[in-house]
DNA sequence: CCGTATCCCTTAAGATACTG
DNA sequence: CAGTATCTTAAGGGATACGG
């Protein structure tokens, strides 16, 4: 499957799932997410480095996607809870795989 | 592993493995390069899309992190051939979930 | 509190031409 | 063949300020 001639037809799929997730935000996002709903702040607070501008962006992204919903309270104060979906949480896979590499990379090539 | 409190334990991992396939053009040139070894035009035709500038970048990039090695034939010609390396290889199974969840994906959002 | 808007600078990417 | 050089345009990203 991975291992074709000539590669086109594998790359979509691939292709597919690089777009979504593309961008060293995305699926830290996620991860933040994926053990329960947060709060915009408490998103920004958790991934390390990002600024509003670019988590206000990748979280539209992402629930135009379908990985996170956006839950607006209806309280006084603006209150905003995005949590992972059913289609989000799906990626776990990608991310444990990626993970386990991530540790083995370091291996590799810094350690 | 992925369902923790407040992330950053495993995002180090999973940043360093996103650090190191990330853009849209790295996996699919290691695909490409996944069947058999292949010359810069040959790996240039096959990956839609690409200009030799990124290309070239790519590979570097690739090269040092070692999942991709370049090998210069001694010919009058200049013959260079790039193959996949084992660690590289190792990247197959992330590939692999990737494929699924893009073709996943692809039923969820778009169609 | 939850963002959006704007400004501004830096990096990434595309097109095309050219060299060892 | 395998790239570099150069030039131009698009996107990324930080800082700050402001609106609902």
């Amino acid at each position: 499957m991975l291992t074709d001639d000539g590669c086109p037809k594998n790359m979509l799929a691939i292709k597919d799932a690089i777009e979504v997730i593309d961008g060293k935000w995305k699926l830290l996002i996620l991860i933040c997410l994926s053990a329960e709903s947060k709060r915009f702040n408490q998103v920004a607070k958790e991934v390390e480095g990002i600024s509003d501008k670019m988590l206000s962006k990748e979280l539209k992204a992402l629930e135009l996607n379908k990985l996170v919903k956006r839950d607006v309270a209806d309280t006084s104060a603006a209150t905003v809870e995005y949590s992972i979906t059913e289609h989000g949480k799906s990626l776990g896979k990608v991310m444990k795989e990626l993970y386990k590499w991530g540790l083995e990379h370091r291996k590799v090539v810094i350690g």
